[in-house]
DNA sequence: CGGGTGTACTCCTTTACATCA
DNA sequence: TTTGATGTAAAGGAGTACACC
């Protein structure tokens, strides 16, 4: 019997929290809560109050975790979740998680014959043994509670078990009231949890609300939760993006001084050649460009190199000041955004 | 049609906690 | 074991867009 996990496949937004999927589900028969169970949650997603009623903006109405087994042929694949939230990496780890023996990263720890799902306080293994191996879907939110198992010792899993806990409680958010008095704890997400949210930011760094009850399901997070990973991910993209900019800019700055300063010495060095040729150099450089029987001269530096046979002090000044024009005029061009003031090149000094 | 109000969303800043050297 | 630095989850406020009255 192949399976499939049913995320809210209907056009309109929000739509599993209708009754009408839940009544699909009961009808079907399988409906299967993969939470931390009704007692773990504390009830607290009773008690909201009308503020966060919306839950989808406070993530208070996030339902219990629930993996709705249904039978594959009536709800075709094209019309799972994943691909109506046009994440293409979730319908294809999905897909891939499907085939045993897969060793895609997010299938690594989601074989069901390794684990138990995340409900086993109570030893639901029986109803992990319900599910196949190949079910890709149920499999594939265990994955994100696998640490619960204390199959790690240290303070980390601690914390993710915890986090696991937390994550599945239907609150609104991590109030301080709302956790059965515990103070508020900042928990850090799994590996698994955030290279998941990790692809999804690469496909959409935004989310629309059906996408971030999506994520939160099936990393058995808070919808709360998600939004903030995606906020907080988006100013770390903008600090980074800021950085580069910032660094891209003092090189720009670095080259301009150093392009400033080697043009200031160019001038220095012609109005040198200036003083000790007066009678020359009072040609505008201009006169000498324009100069149609100069066309040569002007053109290139090798018209320059061609006279140099003439060893003539004028023309070997004029050759200097019209390459140092044409040399120094894209140059000039491009420094203007960047300080109209400050660069100068040598024609205007001249 | 313009203004008031509520809602939902984002960005920004700050805080608090976890982790590491 | 302690401590300071760093990373980041989370809270809260401001601003904006939109729908509704």
């Amino acid at each position: 019997m192949e399976l499939a996990l049913s995320l809210g496949d209907t056009p309109k937004p929000f739509a599993f929290l209708d009754k009408a999927q839940k009544v699909v589900n009961r009808d079907l028969g399988f409906c299967m809560g993969l939470g931390k169970g009704a007692a773990d949650r504390g009830g607290d997603h009773q008690s909201r109050n009308s503020r966060e009623s919306d839950g989808e903006r406070r993530g208070s109405s996030d339902p219990p975790v629930q993996l709705d087994l249904l039978p594959f042929s009536p709800v075709p694949r094209s019309q799972t979740s994943s691909s109506q939230l046009s994440f293409s990496w979730l319908t294809q780890h999905l897909t891939v998680a499907a085939e045993p023996g897969s060793s895609n990263g997010f299938t690594r720890a989601v074989d069901v014959n390794r684990r138990s799902l995340g409900v086993d306080k109570g030893g639901e293994e029986g109803t992990t043994a319900l599910s196949s191996p190949n079910s890709a879907a149920s499999s594939f939110q265990m994955d994100f509670s696998i640490y619960r198992s204390g199959s790690r010792s240290n303070k980390r899993s601690e914390n993710e078990a915890e986090n696991d806990i937390r994550g599945g409680m239907a609150s609104s958010r991590a109030s301080d009231e709302d956790e059965n008095g515990m103070a508020r704890k900042k928990l850090r997400l799994t590996k698994e949890q955030s290279a998941f949210l990790e692809e999804s930011f690469k496909e959409h760094n935004t989310l629309n609300p059906k996408q971030k009850l999506a994520l939160a399901k099936q990393l058995n997070l808070r919808p709360r939760q998600v939004e903030v990973w995606f906020q907080n991910r988006r100013a770390r993209t903008k600090l980074k993006q800021t950085e580069v900019d910032c660094e891209y800019l003092k090189r720009c700055c670095e080259t301009l001084t150093e392009e400033n300063r080697r043009l200031q010495k160019e001038l220095q060095e012609l109005r040198a050649l200036k003083s000790s040729q007066p009678f020359y150099m009072q040609l505008p450089a201009t006169t000498l460009t324009m100069c149609p029987s100069c066309e040569r001269v002007a053109s290139t530096s090798t018209a320059a190199t061609a006279n140099t046979n003439v060893t003539s002090p004028p023309a070997a000044a004029a050759d200097i000041a019209n390459t140092t024009l044409s040399l120094a005029k894209p140059r000039q061009t491009q420094m203007v955004p960047f300080s109209p003031l400050q660069v100068q090149g040598p024609q205007a000094a001249l």
